[in-house]
DNA sequence: CAAGATGTATAGCAAAGGCTATATAGCCCG
DNA sequence: CGGGCTATATAGCCTTTGCTATACATCTTG
């Protein structure tokens, strides 16, 4: 879920210059409202983010690079989906999961065929 | 999980003559065994399983059909991350997490690289 | 055939990730 | 500037997947 959050928070943070809240993460991830404050109440503990009280939702520097890791991880394994030929709505949605399960070994290899 | 452990009393079956029992779950998963009993609790209110008191853990129809679908997936996955250089230790065990994630369209298209 | 070893069940606890209901704070507008 | 809408916080509950400690059953073996 730490990857989720992190990686959804800095597109978000890309698409509106005035911060992200709450409530669009709550939107982007079709959860309940409770779900994602308690959610960042644990990234909060684990220093991933910082929560501005009713306000914005901000990434601390080591949430920054977990989110820039996760975001490039996502996309390679995009890429390399729509390459073997998977449709492009499927590929967005299973990448959403195999991410989190690929080892740096295997996101090599997807690497080394997208570049053949 | 049900998945895993369908697809492992499957496998197990066909590797020992007098039956899977609880302990040799709890080997190969290395969990602890109260995990895994109360794991087999669920899966038989689901119907995949059926465990004989204290003694054999055996699959149901529906267990078992589960069990040769998710075998077949993690084989292709296994397969198909073989074929695009990923070294057999990861291959397998990165295919243990991402055959929860790809959807039939994925795995079609993993097929079909196969047989190119 | 009775220990002792091995395997299983049960109780109780915790963390993660969900939910609903409700209280409260902040913002906007008439 | 106050009332209502929107956003956030809080309380309380649930399921899953883990764990340890311990009781109990079964099997093996001298
Ligand atoms: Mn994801
Ligand atoms: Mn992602
Ligand atoms: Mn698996
Ligand atoms: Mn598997």
């Amino acid at each position: 879920m730490a990857e989720d959050y992190v990686e959804l928070i800095y597109r978000l943070e890309g698409e509106s210059a005035d911060g992200v809240r709450t409530v669009d993460l709550v939107e982007a991830l079709a959860v309940a409202q409770p779900t994602v404050t308690k959610t960042l109440e644990r990234l909060q503990r684990d220093g991933l983010v910082e929560v501005e009280p009713r306000r914005r939702v901000l990434l601390t520097a080591k949430g920054r690079e977990l989110a820039q890791a996760s975001l490039e991880r996502h996309e390679t394994i995009v890429s390399f989906l729509l390459a073997i030929g998977v449709p492009a709505t499927h590929a967005e949605l299973d990448a959403e999961g195999i991410e989190h399960h690929v080892s740096e070994t295997t996101l090599m290899a997807m690497r080394r065929f997208l570049s053949r």
